[in-house]
DNA sequence: TTTTAATTTAACGAATTGTTAAGACCGTTC
DNA sequence: GAACGGTCTTAACAATTCGTTAAATTAAAA
């Protein structure tokens, strides 16, 4: 899972730190989105069920932790992570936090790099335990499972060879793009090691042999590609 | 679920600091077991498996993130919680803590009650995941209790020899997932011992002639699987 | 048509894994 | 502490699979 995969909510009432910090955030490919006070970070995580909550804690009106308390007494979001974010260091506020159900409690001001890392190993988590491991791609009758080097087509199980499934890896990692075959060799075989023109076509030869002539196709003069 | 349900491994090379944390945290019901060293710890994590790993970074010999990392590495460790804590605040290492698979990053000096709260965080969200493990998992005709260090198959007790059945736990711990000979070897010998090209396979010999050929199946080039 | 590139086949050689047996190692028991 | 039993590792060789090449054939482009 990379970090695209995962939405964050800002709360904080100083626009400057929510344009800072969330700058920061999507700089690193998250998907963030900003509230500057407790009741609109509650409306927004209602409506965009996100994976994570940076909450600070000292704002005007209804303040963290009591955002906290009303985030988890909502159901749908009863176990997103919540992490405070927050200048005050003091003992008091950071217990409360945790009372309040919060998952980290981070002091300003801290380095984008540390709050990344933080934000990370909490998804980290997160992600393990809403485990959904799909290393498997879907095309029409044909199925690939990175993980369990398995191809299936037409429902039959296919163990391919090393060299032909990391081929046929390569060209579905990005359906469409055309690999040039310098850059099939670069990428499967290494740039340091030397092999016959011919021996690529070979493979492909025997991928179509297995998973039929409609998915790699050749181009001419420039390489192969793979089509859904 | 309350904290005496939950044990805690403490490492660090400072015997105040590992009193005085210790005294703390048994005072709040947990069950606590200490370690003065990266070694030490390792070996205790091994045989205990904690629930969570409180782990200085600053130690003679191996240092925490070495700790950290061969515990991320162990079988069974997986997947325990890691906390770092530590005097030293510093960005780079509180990054490379984080990148070495930990969950938390605490630095001293802390009030024991925030430290508290922050292990009963750590432990209220992904404390429960480890508990009440099943331990015992059946394919067919074979069945395996990883608490118990037994096998069945047809009905008949195995006692495999402790290589065999780390070996089987691992192949089992992700059924159908290829495993690569570098990522055994790792996982069960750890990156510091070395061994022949042939061990594994022998061991997977043996395996087969206990349980039969159809569960492990081997993946050239690649690695072994295990299949139900 | 001519030229160039790609496909297909079969066969060989290389690389990887399977198998067996023997010895080293370790803890236990007498 | 000597003998024993089981485990782990190594070494040597066999078996198998895989990858590559070459050469003939077909298809596409100029």
């Amino acid at each position: 899972m990379s970090n695209s995969d995962y939405s964050l909510l800002l709360v904080d009432d100083e626009a400057d730190i929510l344009e800072f910090v969330s700058y920061n955030l999507k700089k690193e490919g998250f998907n963030v989105s900003t509230a500057s006070n407790g009741e609109e970070g509650l409306k927004k995580a209602k409506k965009e069920k996100p994976h994570l909550i940076l909450l600070d804690v000292m704002m005007p009106g209804m303040d963290g932790i009591e955002t906290c308390d009303q985030i988890r007494n909502t159901s749908g979001l009863e176990n997103t992570l919540i992490a405070f974010l927050t200048a005050r260091g003091e003992d008091y506020s950071q217990v409360a936090g945790f009372d309040a159900g919060a998952d980290d409690y981070i002091t300003k001001p801290i380095k984008p790099k540390v709050l990344v890392s933080r934000i990370k190993a909490l998804l980290r988590r997160y992600g393990q335990n809403n485990q959904s491991n799909d290393s498997v791609q879907e095309f029409g009758n044909l199925t690939i499972d990175l993980d369990k080097y398995q191809v299936r087509y037409k429902g039959k199980k296919l163990d391919l060879p090393r060299k032909e499934f990391e081929l046929l890896s390569l060209l579905i990692s990005r359906p469409g793009k055309v690999f040039h075959r310098d850059e099939i060799l670069d990428k499967i075989w290494g740039n340091e090691v030397v092999v016959g023109g011919r021996t690529i076509d070979v493979h492909i030869r025997k991928l179509r042999e297995k998973i039929g002539d409609k998915f790699i196709k050749t181009v001419k003069g420039v390489g192969y590609k793979f089509e859904a």
